[in-house]
DNA sequence: CGTCTAATTGAAGCATCTCAACATGCGTGG
DNA sequence: CCACGCATGTTGAGATGCTTCAATTAGACG
């Protein structure tokens, strides 16, 4: 347990994610700040949770990336979501017991596992993280929603465009982020397997993303050129993620 | 207000829904047999909510089908989730006040209009209702997950025999369904605009399907011919819709 | 420095799309 | 009750965005 007064940072995490989505008052961020959490570093590649498991708890992100994912019998795999520190990627666990997908690091991780009571006797006093929580659940819905969009009616240099302005905005928003940079620890394989393409489509689709100046750097520093341009090129528009207050 | 004895036949339909994902009291039940509805009949291809609105009201499904999508600038459309009697397929907006997305008919539909604020008092007072309704707009989000998987990663032909046990096995569950037999008012247009697809290559593939003897039927009344084969050729395995019990 | 992963490039193939015509069926009004 | 009209389904042919395979280069790290 930690002290309300001074939360430590895993649990300043959590809040400040949670203040990107819902307005909680002190008494809630108190109430949050005191989750029980177990902490434990993963290793890059490996799963959290893996599809077919009954979690006991819920797995808060406090560092590094993580995905949702499936993997299909030819052996392909969708990633269905990316997340970052102050997520709690398996939340839906809480009510939905057993896992129909898997969670899985990208890069290390440092990860603060939550009971499942602990969060229920959360939810049974304070309403509001209540409300906040299913909120989080429920946007997690919307961008699902945005990315069958993408992989259903856009094309590959729009789709791309379009993951490029959403992560931006997600990671600006908790400020893991600098005004039109970021460092973005995926691959091109991971890029391809999230949008539904080949990695080797990913690799020539980025090239004329650079070509056309809308964005550069090589790797995992990715800067934001032309933000105006992305945003166009991507037709993204950031209502789905439903923000209190928007990065410019 | 209806009389808790007696449910109208919309509330039996919720009710009925709410029972196939989740375990609840007599007293729960009764509770959401009280929630005031307003009901309206509705033409086909109409709007019930559209993007960008901020609805008052949640939606209940009481005869017909809706669907959720989105249109893009260049007239495409994608349809991101089916919906029938006793589902509420707005139930976000109780937390997410601007639509991301519309809600729309398929076909004449007779919907009841529940004030937000009825169903918030009713989370106040029963926990147990608050987990069912959080759990419904849950699996609402595990589908999304699975449509994602298989506009990424799957074929037309898998998809589309995929689409097809999904909606069988809700159906099926809600009672809407006779064993291996239903009415799924759906054109061609419209499982293209779900699936990420064509309505040609719609047409092709089920003319596949049906000369592989999976189902049989034209237009609204399919039959499926062969239900393992079906699952098999969807790759389809319903641990994803998180029912109660599965239909057979 | 060598090793391993990730990125890049080229060439050939194909699943699906687009366009355009035609068929079918069904509701409706004459 | 028939004839028209419109939505839906069906078919063919040509185009294409993306895939697959396979090889090469670049970059990071001990």
């Amino acid at each position: 347990l930690s002290n309300p007064l001074h939360p430590s940072p895993a649990h300043q995490r959590l809040i400040r994610k949670l203040e990107t989505i819902a307005d909680l008052t002190a008494g809630e961020k108190q109430a949050v700040s005191l989750l029980p959490l177990e902490i434990r570093s993963l290793a890059a590649d490996s799963d959290i949770v893996s599809e077919g498991e009954v979690p006991s708890h819920c797995c808060l992100i406090i560092e590094g990336f993580a995905c949702r994912y499936k993997v299909l019998n030819e052996g392909q795999r969708q990633i269905m979501s990316f997340h970052c520190a102050g997520d709690i990627p398996d939340l839906q666990s809480l009510h939905l017991p057993t896992m129909d997908h898997s969670l899985g690091t990208l890069t290390p991780v440092t990860a603060g596992f939550i009971p499942h009571g602990a969060i229920r006797e959360l939810t049974r006093r304070e309403p509001g993280v209540t409300a906040a929580l299913w909120r989080d659940t429920l946007i997690d819905a919307a961008v699902f929603r945005e990315w069958l969009v993408g992989v259903g009616r856009r094309s590959a240099h729009e789709r791309i465009a379009h993951l490029l302005c959403e992560v931006y905005v997600k990671m600006r928003a908790v400020g893991l982020a600098e005004e039109h940079r970021m460092d973005l620890p995926l691959t091109q394989v991971e890029l391809g397997d999230a949008l539904g393409l080949s990695s080797v489509h990913v690799n020539r689709v980025l090239q004329d993303l650079r070509a056309a100046n809308l964005i550069s750097g090589r790797g995992r520093q990715t800067v934001i050129e032309d933000w105006p341009g992305l945003q166009h090129a991507g037709d993204f528009d950031a209502t789905y993620l439903h923000l209190r207050k928007l990065a410019a």
